[in-house]
DNA sequence: AAGGTGACCGGCC
DNA sequence: TGGCCGGCCACCT
């Protein structure tokens, strides 16, 4: 309760509320996101809150994706296909960074 | 204080 | 889907 927000401003917050939301087996995107928050042509925020997300323990980032279902934050992962490998391990198939049957996947954050 | 940057999106060809 | 361009908003230097 203080009134002062700490260095995560309120914004990566929801961001993270709604990753976290995701369930597995399930990715959306970044415009998804921000649509639900209300700013949809800020789905660029969105991706700098996935930025910080990194100190984030329970935001599995590697289920957010752009429209095109492009890896487009694997750049980011440890590695260079942890991202594919976390998906695929969830029974999201994955083919040249670009995820298999993307609508099929897709999950709309519920609000 | 101002400018540049970014894990983007939508429209058009 | 692919490439290019404009918009949009918060963060960083």
């Amino acid at each position: 309760m203080s009134k002062k927000e700490t260095h995560t401003d309120n914004f990566f917050e929801r961001v993270y509320e709604i990753v976290r939301l995701i369930p597995e087996g399930k990715v959306t995107s970044y415009g998804a996101i921000a649509k639900a928050l209300g700013a949809t042509r800020s789905a660029r925020m969105v991706g700098w809150a996935m930025n910080a997300s990194h100190n984030m323990e329970d935001v599995p980032a590697h289920r957010v994706v752009n429209r095109k279902g492009l890896l487009s934050g694997k750049h980011h992962f440890e590695g260079t296909n942890l991202m594919q490998q976390l998906l695929e391990n969830e029974g999201i198939k994955v083919k040249d960074n670009q995820i298999v049957d993307f609508e099929k996947h897709f999950w709309e954050p519920d609000f």
